[in-house]
DNA sequence: AGCAACTTCTCTAATATTAGCCATCATAAC
DNA sequence: GTTATGATGGCTAATATTAGAGAAGTTGCT
């Protein structure tokens, strides 16, 4: 394999002349440039970044770090991630965590080793502390779920106030016993979900019933089975709110397998509006987030930190929005 | 940030006995190893892999390029990959193709600029004559999609008896009027699941009808257009192929809005078994590829070829299994 | 002609690491 | 006491590239 030094020969120049040309610096002949960009084509030379690298002490990688690849929700947001990297001269390594602090340290790795410029956190599982010391030693941006109070920054929606209006078109819907499915961690987001369905009870002049919310861990049948304690409930509820589409649609499934019918016995809200909420029979009403958006901000975000730009780490909020379908209203 | 020079200037000892510790070298005295490693710890000192890739002229990276993060498909395929590419010491690089062309082109720059070591193609764009070329000079891999003559391995399923089999057991349930939805691509997979589909007919002694081959480009909504198309038919089919899930559920959906009920009036049969499969309603008689190993057969065939150990390409094939649901039967 | 200014290119050092050779030291055998 | 052996670890070169200093050549002005 071709190096600088073999075109720099077949060139009839210095190797400093080759490199000059590869970056386009102006001080270099026509007649030369083009002798030496002749040679690159004859000899079908690649730069080695490795060298490159070495020498800029920088990759032009970043690592986008998710909790799984199967989750249709990041599948939009790592795609906002890769635009805008793209479109910077950045290339993103994308790593499945499997929400695994082990796995999350592995790929932490890639950065300490100097292999990354700069890592994305869709969802971190390690602590604040830790998170901190990353912060102040690499360029970090979190996406979607967050540590706050991390000296970190992030970009994010306001979880409470969507999972309030969720909640607030269900009652205004003339429903009063409104179950919730949600998850037994830690996330900012199940927390404020949580407390936004809790203020929209309040609001309403609904008592909050704790026995209400069952917990699921994302996936579908987790869904099913918390659909099934609620409906097994003496006074069940006439509608449901989950903090995921995937579990939304393990509780419609549920409820048909009781026989119930969506909506008109139980209305069901979801959260993400992931691409087969609007496949679904009910389609699924949700919360959209600005999943490609959310992507952009964060990388762009990634680079203004790597670039020196930005000191104080920043808390970005981006609109979210109540998509109306047939799982609430028909 | 340290480097090895100031470890090595902390424990007293040469950077080369350093990079020995590091590199588990059985030269080093305990004693000398134990001063390496406390010093590594002071200093909080994380090698720098640039320089030694530099040196050893590999990266442990791979590259993985698949067409869609967001095909649930593939995700499964990405686990295989990652396990045992983390089981041997490889890092992978997941990238987005969106099945372009140019795309392509951009991420194997990281192969040819040494900054990865090897590449599994999950759906090839280019032609087979550059895929040759890239093989002939790199480690390369085909896994599920793939190009047949390129003199590059790959590990796929048996398309055409994959196929072959959904269609019988369409037949077997009395179905004669047998219709499909294909795409107008020129994948092997798509090509072989034609002839799978004609094949079976005609073993069945059932007349092949151009006009019950409907095309969609994979996505829920082309599912639902062909599928509108098929019902549209004066004798419309009893009965419908899909090549993928995604669309099948869209077919099962054009159904359900034209007031036919699956499978009593219309039986579906999808392929791949992805996740939604069986949450949908109803859960959907489809093909299972075994997702998870044939992106582990494929990393081990890379890191095979990596290694040197094998010149000739492989062609590997793995089991499928069809998997009655719903959609099918009731 | 002499000098300055500019263009164009070369040379050297630097980046972090490892491979391979060689030097040193201790121990054991003769 | 001398030599051989093995263990340990130091030194140098090598990897591919780029930044920066400076050299050489050209042009233009006085």
């Amino acid at each position: 394999m071709a190096n600088i030094r073999e075109v720099a020969k077949r060139a009839g120049v210095s190797v400093a002349t080759v490199s000059r040309v590869l970056n386009g610096s102006d001080s270099v002949s026509e007649e030369t440039k083009e002798r030496v960009l002749k040679a690159i084509k004859e000899l079908n030379y690649h730069p080695n970044l490795l060298g490159r690298n070495l020498r800029r002490s920088e990759t032009k990688m970043i690592l986008a770090l998710m909790p799984n690849v199967s989750n249709p929700f990041y599948a939009r947001v790592v795609k906002g991630i890769e635009d805008v990297a793209h479109k910077n001269g950045y290339n993103v390594m994308l790593c499945n965590t499997d929400s695994d602090i082990n796995r999350e340290k592995v790929y932490l790795e890639i950065l300490k080793n100097r292999l990354a410029d700069g890592v994305i956190f869709m969802a971190p599982v390690m602590g604040k502390e830790e998170l901190t010391l990353i912060g102040q030693n690499y360029p970090v941006v979190q996406c979607c779920e967050y540590i706050e109070g991390a000296g970190v920054s992030y970009v994010s929606i306001d979880n409470f106030s969507a999972a309030y209006k969720a909640v607030k078109h269900l009652v205004s819907l003339g429903h009063k016993k409104i179950g919730m499915i949600s998850c037994e961690n830690n996330f900012v987001s199940t927390k404020q979900r949580e407390a936004g369905y809790k203020k929209a009870l309040e609001d309403s002049g609904i008592e909050f019933d704790e026995k209400l919310i069952k917990y699921g861990d994302y996936s579908f049948k987790s869904g099913v089975r918390a659909a099934k304690q609620l409906l097994a409930m003496e006074e069940r509820p006439t509608a449901i709110f989950a903090i995921s589409d995937i579990m939304a649609i393990g509780a419609i499934r549920a409820i048909k397998e009781e026989g119930l019918k969506v909506p008109e016995d139980i209305a069901v809200v979801g959260f993400d509006d992931i691409s087969f909420a609007s496949m679904y029979d009910p389609m699924l009403t949700t919360i959209s987030q600005p999943k490609y958006d959310l992507g952009c901000v964060a990388m762009e975000l990634l680079i203004k930190h790597m670039s020196g730009k930005l000191e104080e780490p920043q808390r970005i909020f981006l609109e979210h929005e109540l998509i109306i379908r047939e799982s609430t209203v028909k």
